[in-house]
DNA sequence: CGAATTTGACCAGCGC
DNA sequence: GCGCTGGTCAAATTCG
């Protein structure tokens, strides 16, 4: 129930969903001091992955990243605490981390989401956004973050995996949800 | 009027 | 142990 690198297993155009380059990495943790790692372009080609649109802007996917899984990578997962919850157990949630090239920051993907925080981070002059799905029983996570070094990037960080049915299906993305289902142990 | 957002406070983990 | 940082809560506020 932990690996989910196959997360969108299939792709437009057959490629760059797993950029064979340096540019894909885990990323861990979180506490590093400079935004390495963050590179992007080179493969600004992936045009049409998931036809996600905004409200006018249609972003391209510029890098996948799975951000934690106990996939067995050396110190890989930081996974998530919820020591707050009285009885709930530490469980790990896989976490994967989209760069998007948009101008905007919320990504129509069809769930609904209801913004549940917003903080500074550091080393980014842009704060980061909390996001959780409404979805009652569905705590799926994701936290939108914009670049310092290039504004013109997002970073999408999705948390957990949706229990239900999408909401809002936009062109093929329901599509790219059914088939990740395959994957998800749920 | 209900739902969503804003925003400061609070908390936990980690490094020093 | 303390302070910094990231993540979440929740009251107040705004929005549809």
């Amino acid at each position: 129930m932990e690996n989910y690198q196959m997360f969108f297993p299939c792709s437009s155009n057959g490629q760059s969903v797993y950029p064979a380059t340096n540019n894909f990495y885990v990323a861990n943790s979180d506490h590093h001091h400079h935004s390495r790692g963050l590179t992007v372009e080179d493969h600004s080609s992936s045009s049409g992955f998931l036809g996600l649109k905004t409200q006018n802007f249609v972003p391209k996917f510029t890098d996948v990243k799975e951000l934690s899984s106990s996939g067995g990578f050396p110190g890989s997962e930081k996974e998530v605490k919820l020591g707050k919850k009285k009885g709930e157990k530490k469980v790990k949630k896989p976490r994967f981390a989209f760069q998007t090239r948009s101008h905007v920051d919320i990504l129509d993907d069809g769930y609904r989401w209801r913004k549940y925080g917003q903080k500074a981070v550091k080393n980014n002059k842009f704060p980061r956004s909390y996001y959780r799905c409404t979805y009652q029983g569905c705590n799926v996570k994701k936290q939108v973050q914009r670049l310092t070094k290039d504004e013109g990037i997002v970073l999408t960080t999705y948390e957990g995996m949706h229990t239900h049915h999408i909401e809002k299906p936009t062109d093929n993305f329901e599509h790219i949800l059914n088939q990740l289902q395959i994957y998800t142990p749920f």
